[in-house]
RNA sequence: GCGCCCGUAGCUCAGUGGAUAGAGCAGCUGCCUUCUAAGCAGUCGGUCGCAGGUUCGAGUCCUGCCGGGCGCACCA
């Protein structure tokens, strides 16, 4: 029985109760499955009494006892005991607690998937560094909590769409060109200019492609670099990403905006809006009508469309292209961003609250500083891969909530210890794996999972373990839902400490000429089933799942 | 000045209004002739920044204050 299973039969009892006319409340969507953790209040909890007895109008113990009545009726259901001011403890009887190792056994891949956001047409924009340096730090933490969050969306049933806004059009992409071709002609680089070793790089590119661009003019020259420039700019970052393991659906580029005529589609329809205004030789859009500090320019003096008529057509175009919600995550140096956004939208005569979401992550270091003493220079993603690996970058920049600035220890991160927490995950897994090549080397057959005597696992270490377990689906559900990855990640740790305690205190495989004894394929069944919702749970996360370490 | 985020054990951080606030690390004491010790057990450690308020119940919600981070362009 897993929590969820629990869950409906709490309401199914709720519903029992109202249908007899014990109790009068409507009964609720859901009902709140808690682990307790205090195992002497049964194996779960439900605080659904307490939250029903004001709308009932009885005290919240008596409404506990008509639910538990019913309860104690179920399979399954060992006991049903009202505590406290209302909690009713449910403890589960040994063949029903089990039968969870079944039901992973069973759904394999597919255990914690559920259709909490099913019907939800999600397009979700990470990223989106702009193509004038490489990607840093902060990039590499968008990129590892965008691409987790997009698991998680898709395995709660949202159909996602991930995108990276390519912002190839501008005045600091003219500015990088310049630079590009300052390098290539062995002159300085302006004091507003790009400077790092990467634009070096770029300009030996071009150079292959173009040998003799720099006895050009020098106008027609810096076209040239700032076009094959930024092309080659993004192929680097690209290819950074497909190191960390971070696929785009779209990568989608800015300049298409303004040469498919999408840009004044979008200003003629702000225009009919009636929330735009002439000033200053300028085109304003009338943002205070709609909270926003002060008004924005939409066209300006020179002619111009600013970034936020792009940004605007770009949310348009993702609308138009049949997302219903459109999530951008954006670092805290851009939280400014945010109120701007919802006025523009507002004026479309669309309500943010409803098509757009903008979580807001904060900063990140690396040995307390974004300056890397090793380089010289700003801690890259590539750098971060090749101190740490893939792994452990992506796992270290999505192990913390996004609210919480962080500093990532590079020289931590990199130890193969049970300080470093990827490992100490990665190994339970590598454990497992080793376990279950054992018995088969042993010959020792764990069969078919329905044939297996499941309520053998009643011991506490086991019964700890089941219950961790069946936290699965909740804790995907709820990471989607908040937009939180982080606690996947911590779940993790809490499946693998629970896991080694197990391990610890319940030998699995015969010793020496001994017989299997009749735990042995129950635990080896229960050792699968934790196996598989860590090779899932890091699934999540783009971490891998060894088999050996 | 205005706005957003943070403030929880010595350190790094979890904690979707519920029962006695947790984990890892660091410190101390133990456990490998036995399935991976990259592991486990025990112990030490807290006015949840401060002060009010809402609630049967607040680390969690509201208000004010203090401290820190990040923003407040006709740059993106």
């Amino acid at each position: 029985m897993t929590p969820a299973d629990l869950a409906a039969a709490v309401l199914d009892a709720v519903r029992d109760a109202v249908e007899a006319g014990e109790l009068h409340v409507g009964v609720p969507d859901d009902a709140v499955i808690e682990r307790p953790r205090n195992r002497e209040h049964g194996d779960y909890a439900t605080n659904i009494a307490l939250r029903l007895a004001k709308a009932a109008g009885r005290p919240p113990r008596e409404v506990a006892e008509s639910i538990a009545a019913r309860l104690r009726q179920r399979q399954g259901i060992a006991a049903a005991d009202v505590a406290g001011p209302g909690f009713l403890n449910v403890t589960l009887d040994s063949a029903a607690q089990g039968g969870l190792v079944a039901t992973i056994a069973e759904q394999g891949a597919d255990y914690g998937r559920t259709n909490a956001l099913a019907g939800q047409r999600i397009n979700l924009e990470f990223v989106s560094a702009n193509p004038t340096g490489e990607l840093h730090l902060a990039g590499a933490r968008w990129a590892a909590v965008g691409d987790a969050m997009a698991r998680l969306l898709r395995a709660s049933g949202a159909e996602v769409g991930t995108e990276y806004y390519f912002n190839d059009a501008g005045s600091q992409v003219e500015r990088f060109g310049r630079s590009v071709y300052a390098v290539a002609m062995g002159r300085p680089v302006d004091e507003d200019g790009y400077r790092g070793e990467y634009i070096h790089d770029i300009a030996r590119m071009v150079l292959a492609e173009h040998p003799a661009l720099l006895e050009r003019p020098a106008d027609e020259a810096v076209e040239v670099f700032t076009r094959d420039g930024i092309d080659a700019m993004f192929t680097l970052i690209k290819n950074s990403l497909e190191r960390f393991g971070v696929h785009f659906d779209v990568f989608f580029n800015e300049r298409d905006l303004h040469t498919s005529g999408r840009l004044e589609q979008t200003v003629q329809r702000l225009r009919e809006s009636g929330h735009v205004y002439e000033g200053d030789g300028a085109m304003w859009l009338r943002t205070t009508d709609y909270g926003d500090d002060k008004d924005r320019v939409i066209i300006r003096r020179d002619g111009a469309p600013t970034y936020f008529a792009a940004d605007l057509a770009y949310y348009l175009d993702k609308r138009e292209r049949g997302f219903d919600r459109v999530v951008i995550i954006l670092g805290a140096d851009h939280h400014g961003y945010v109120g701007r956004m919802r006025a523009l939208v507002c004026c479309l005569g669309e309500d943010p609250d409803v098509t757009l979401e903008i979580p807001i992550g904060q900063m990140v270091t690396a040995q307390g500083s974004v300056l890397s003493k090793r380089a010289g220079n700003v801690v890259t993603l590539d750098l971060l891969i090749d101190t740490v690996g893939a792994d452990a970058g992506r796992y270290a920049m999505v192990r913390s909530s996004m609210d919480s600035a962080i500093d990532i220890d590079l020289d931590l991160w990199a130890s193969r210890t049970n300080d470093n927490p990827v490992f100490y995950v990665q190994y339970a897994h590598a454990r497992i794996a080793s376990l279950l090549r054992n018995a088969a080397e042993l010959g020792v057959d764990r069969g078919e999972v329905g044939a297996a005597q499941l309520a053998l696992l009643d011991s506490e270490r086991e019964g700890d373990l089941l219950g961790v377990l069946g936290e699965f689906p909740g804790v995907v559900t709820a990471a989607a839902e908040l937009r939180a990855p982080h606690r996947v990640a911590r779940y993790l740790e809490k499946l693998a400490g629970t896991y080694h305690r197990f391990y610890d205190d319940c030998r699995i495989l015969p010793r020496g000429d001994e017989e299997p004894t009749p735990n042995a394929v129950p635990r080896l069944w229960l050792c699968e089933a934790t196996r598989v919702v860590l090779a899932n749970g890091l699934g999540l996360l783009g971490v891998s799942a060894p088999d050996r370490m």
